[in-house]
DNA sequence: ATTTGACTACGAAATAAATCGTATATTGTA
DNA sequence: TACAATATACGATTTATTTCGTAGTCAAAT
């Protein structure tokens, strides 16, 4: 895996690695049409940004044919706790707990995802 | 409470922010003061932050002596439903249990944390 | 063989954000 | 009163990010 340094990601860096994360490896063409869906951008803008995250490393290219295939080098499972512990930090004084009742507090939450997780929680209480 | 249009808030802004709402209504110096003990920042930066959040409406001010004092205008417990909402929409597929998951699983939480969670999950089942 | 379409490279402009220097005003104090 | 300390205002620069046009390449279809 690549360092895992400063990892500060663009808007855009991150909209692109989505695409990446969820079709797998993929061309400008592929990344393009996804994000085209619900933005309004040109297909060399969204070339250079992958140009450019491939300079930074974020993005590994196979240039063997004409058109090159584009591959995540940022793991998404890592990116996400990342993610997860700067919002933790930053805005819940570092407590996880108050985190999570803000998430279930006011966004929609089923009843099968609410059990999940207190089934996820039996599971973490008899790890200790 | 203030609009929650376009609610985006830059790095710098969210610093100053959560100073703000931590030490209450502040002047620059006492905003500044603070952020300076983590980052090497000049004072007239601060202060010219400032004044761009007063603009966009992020702060007000009161002017009414040579030191204006600042209060924030945005709220704090709106910004952080915002940015859980968005992170569980933008890398959790919009499942607040996966983040619920990802946000317990790597982060230290003690026994009695989890059993708060499960005691506020039987809450949340009992309203719906 | 030429045309057409899709692709990459890349410079450069447009935006946005952050940083700081300098001018100037105000207040308290020696 | 004059000096020193502390403020605000604000232009200007720097740095980061995003956007796109244009040129040139390659391959397939006519």
């Amino acid at each position: 895996m690549a360092d895992k340094k400063s990892l500060k990601l663009t808007d855009s860096e991150l909209e692109i690695l989505r695409v990446l994360w969820q079709q797998g490896v993929s061309t400008v063409r592929q990344v393009h049409d996804e994000l085209a869906k619900t933005k309004d951008v040109g297909y060399t803008t969204t070339l250079k940004l992958m140009q450019i995250m491939h300079e930074k490393g974020l993005v590994s290219r196979d240039t063997s044919n004409k058109t090159h295939v584009y591959r995540p080098e940022v793991d998404q499972q890592q990116t996400r706790q990342h993610m997860v512990n700067k919002l933790i930090d930053h805005m819940f004084a570092g407590s996880a707990s108050r985190l999570v009742m803000q998430a279930l507090g006011n966004h929609p939450t089923s009843k099968d995802e609410i059990d999940a997780i207190k089934r996820y929680l039996d599971g973490l209480e008899n790890k200790k």
